[in-house]
DNA sequence: ACAGTATAGTTGCATATACAACTACTTGTC
DNA sequence: GACAAGTAGTTGTATATGCAACTATACTGT
């Protein structure tokens, strides 16, 4: 009891499940994004924004939406929005019907270079998810993650 | 086509699956960080250290040992067992064998504030993980994760 | 129309992390 | 047993991010 202290719930199936999300996580980010920077020098946090605008129905959001659609608070999404226009692959427009809210819009630079690092992370997936998941097996990971990912 | 630019394969069946794995990752880790920073006062950081710590056969772990199960760098591992040194949750111990290496413990101290820690993280779980997943999908979901998370 | 409250975004500041260069030790080879 | 190569950990430096305070604008109720 003092040696082998506490009965441990960390052996938990939750805990367990929970821990492994963050590390299988952890690594397929790492390594996606060593190797989108080492090929398009293009930060994992930045395809990830050029992702979500291109996703978007105008190729264009506003501050928060972005800020909520990536996870970041909405003072490190100014920086990270900051660096990407000027790297000239966003651009903030003023919204005509909101004079506090941003649109930031895509470039035709911004997805020139997102079509080079959807290559890559094409190229990456095919490697690294599809010889470890079946298309079935990709499709209930999904399913699940969906369902994990719901707000109540 | 230039308006509506690149026949974008950003709707591709394998990149909506990562960035669901990435999105679902960030909402769960932060939640779970904020709940632990405001309850008792422990960055999910080193909550993730100390567990990977209980969990080893010995309490104890060499720096390397520790990056690569918390998936850091070895600088920034040295720099997060620094600061739970300083806190007294974990001890630095020379090892007899090698000695280069350093074995990281985990204190009294350590396993009492991981304690609550768990508890905090158990009522966690079972509010976010036990209510959107039954026990079956959460099995399927740690099987498919273990297949994804493995090494080639 | 005004006061009070809520919302969008930015900024100052503190902190956490990565990368690369470095030191100290070990291992293998001759 | 000495030298080369490899490995464990630390440190200097740069960067990315979060939080809280702030500004500017919009909404709401009276």
């Amino acid at each position: 009891m003092s040696i082998q202290p506490s009965a441990c719930p960390s052996g938990d199936e939750k805990v367990k499940l929970f821990a492994l999300l963050l590390e299988t996580n952890a690594r397929l980010s790492r390594s996606l994004g060593l190797e989108l920077e080492s090929t398009c020098d293009l930060p994992l946090a930045w395809f990830d924004v050029l992702l979500q605008l291109r996703k978007s129905p105008e190729g264009r959001l506003k501050m928060n939406q972005i800020a909520d659609a990536i996870v970041h608070s909405t003072g490190g999404t100014t920086r990270l929005i900051d660096r990407l226009e000027v790297a000239g692959l966003v651009e903030r427009q003023n919204c005509p019907s909101d004079r506090r809210a941003i649109h930031v819009a895509i470039t035709a630079l911004g997805n020139e270079r997102l079509d080079d690092a959807l290559d890559v992370h094409l190229g990456y997936l095919d490697e690294n998810l599809a010889t470890r998941l079946t298309k079935v097996e990709r499709e209930q990971l999904a399913d699940l993650l969906t369902k994990l990912n719901e707000t109540r």
